[in-house]
DNA sequence: CGCTATACTGAAAACGTTATCACTAATTAT
DNA sequence: ATAATTAGTGATAACGTTTTCAGTATAGCG
């Protein structure tokens, strides 16, 4: 490996003159067609240790996800590091196992690691910590993100697209609709259930409180609560009509229920599920389904992100809503 | 953020004293104590950058993957980065985006970010690039691999469990059965063929090559490949009375084909799959499919990784296979 | 008790960059 | 033409570690 004094040597200038050119400095012509050439020639390649130390940036980006073999996670992380590799930074993605601790940990590994910045989809509601260990630091949250909120955020618009399904299944003639929800400490949660709820006030129709489950939808229980949940709530009266299951995992653990009971969907039950895809493709009938737009989701998380690095003042946090959309399948019933 | 020169003042040492602590070498014990309670005083934390100028070691893996979001190959991963943490390692995970190309790209990039070593899956049947790029390096290939391989190796043993899936099939008396392969380039795509072709040698029935269909089984087209292939087969004469897809977007392929076609399993045409786990959880009947060990594939990866970036001597390359298992579904039919 | 071997120690020189600063050459204004 | 500015340069000092090396206590030995 040839150093920029190497460099310099073969090319007849100063190292400082070298590490112009690669910075993009101002160097004259004659000087600049020299050491470029001899870059080539050694096939230089600056040591990003070196660098870093110098500069105190690493351009290197920590993520920190609950599952990292989770596709939906993933496909986040993946359009996100796209954007920030285009920026020249890279990114180093850790997996907290659906765990605070370990979520903590590997926080405070990347701050060892030196990262210049966070992304983070958190395990559980609270980011408190984040301040103690990571204080000062670009962060932005996704998808996952307890109520009050003091940093940049990016989650999907579950609102609006509750309201719509609601909608929809109304204009079919059902008024029991029954709604699995996250717990309400999670925004993504609320919106989630606001839009069931501001659909049916605005249509007239009564909320049922027995109608509307609030689950723990983390990733390692949430498809079994999910599958408790659709039994209560399909032996509630006035029995719903329809389902919503409000994330990938209830819609997992509802739809097993249903399969292992012999529920037929949609002529016992209308049903709307949430991002899975995979079914979605197999699932006989077609599902009705919400898709939220992971790759809109990294993009953004980017976005904010990169705002904050490249900014030096201090900035505002800013929510960002990225819409959802729904796919129509056969699950629906059309009633009366 | 405080250095070692600062930790060293607090304590009466010298700068030295301190390296020698944090580095577990021998010190006086009277030294390390006051050392220590300095280092907790003041929180101090090496700096990543200028130890690994120093040392010329990162502590970093690079690793590359055909696709990022697919929970395939992160959950290799997953298991690869859990191991190599535990021996102080962190993981820089890139996309290749299926492309050769792009892959370079990434292993070029990580080689600028000092990686001490690799995990690879490729994304084409060649890694001759990597003696160029990335030579002396670490490295341990994955899951696809190229035929004469130089490197250590990790795959899933294909050809012992594709073997029993025939053998089944033969004893629930099928004779004509299908299989949809990937390239022979590939190796584990070489084993899977193996493993039907000594079945069917075995219990003594002829191998009809029309049954034999080899298709591009990228992540790209493989689905589609699949689909269209599972349809010329089912033309072929003597009909296949059973189908085995050989990998998972073979399976998702051919699994599409015969919905969409409204071929019935197991009464038309029984079926064995390969690691299409949410299809398994849900598909009606219950798909008898083939699973691979991702977290001993990750594991062993580690495993060999690690003992490369341990050994300072050449050691001779490695090639481990992991054992798959074989779940029953319903989707096999007992002919006679 | 003196001698050698042992066990730690601190000073100082790296590692490969970037940033500062004083300086020179080239340009512009007068 | 000379003075005043501008543009670009190289020497040098960091950045925060580790490593070498010579040195100093301490322990072990006869």
């Amino acid at each position: 490996m040839s150093t920029i004094i190497d460099v310099a040597k073969l090319a007849g200038t100063s190292p400082a003159t070298v590490s112009r050119v690669i910075n993009n400095k101002p160097v004259r012509p004659e000087n600049y067609d020299r050491v470029t050439a001899a870059i080539k020639e050694l096939r230089f390649e600056a040591n990003a240790s070196a660098r870093s130390l110098k500069t105190k940036k690493t351009w290197n980006i920590g993520m920190v996800v609950p599952f990292m073999d989770f596709f939906y996670f993933m496909r986040i992380m993946k359009y996100a590091q796209q954007r920030l590799e285009e920026q020249g930074y890279s990114v180093m993605i850790m997996d907290s196992e659906g765990e605070q601790e370990l979520e903590k940990e590997k926080v405070k590994k990347l701050m060892e690691l030196n990262v210049d910045g966070f992304i983070i989809v958190l395990s559980e509601n609270d980011c408190s910590y984040i301040n103690e260990i990571a204080s000062g630091m670009p962060v932005v949250l996704c998808d996952k993100v307890p109520n009050p909120i003091h940093h940049d955020v990016v989650v999907c618009d579950g609102a609006n697209i509750v309201y719509k399904s609601v909608e929809l299944l109304i204009k079919n003639g059902h008024e029991n609709i029954g709604i699995i929800c996250g717990p309400q400490v999670y925004y993504t949660a609320q919106e989630r259930l606001k839009g069931y709820l501001r659909a049916l006030e605005d249509y007239h129709y009564p909320i049922k409180e027995s109608l509307v489950k609030y689950v723990a939808w983390d990733t390692k229980h949430g498809v079994r609560n999910a599958y408790d949940t659709t039994r209560e709530l399909l032996n509630e009266t006035p029995r719903p009509t329809a389902l919503i299951a409000s994330n990938y995992d209830l819609t997992k653990g509802s739809l097993l229920y249903m399969q292992d009971e012999g529920i037929k969907i949609p002529e016992e039950v209308s049903f709307v599920g949430y991002d899975f895809e995979e079914l979605y493709e197999f699932y006989n009938p077609k599902m009705s389904m919400i898709f939220e737009d992971f790759e809109e989701l990294g993009a953004q998380a980017a976005r904010l992100l990169l705002r904050q690095l490249q900014s030096s003042g201090n900035i505002s946090s800013e929510i960002v809503r990225v819409k959802s959309r729904l796919v129509l399948g056969d699950s629906i019933k059309k009633l009366k």
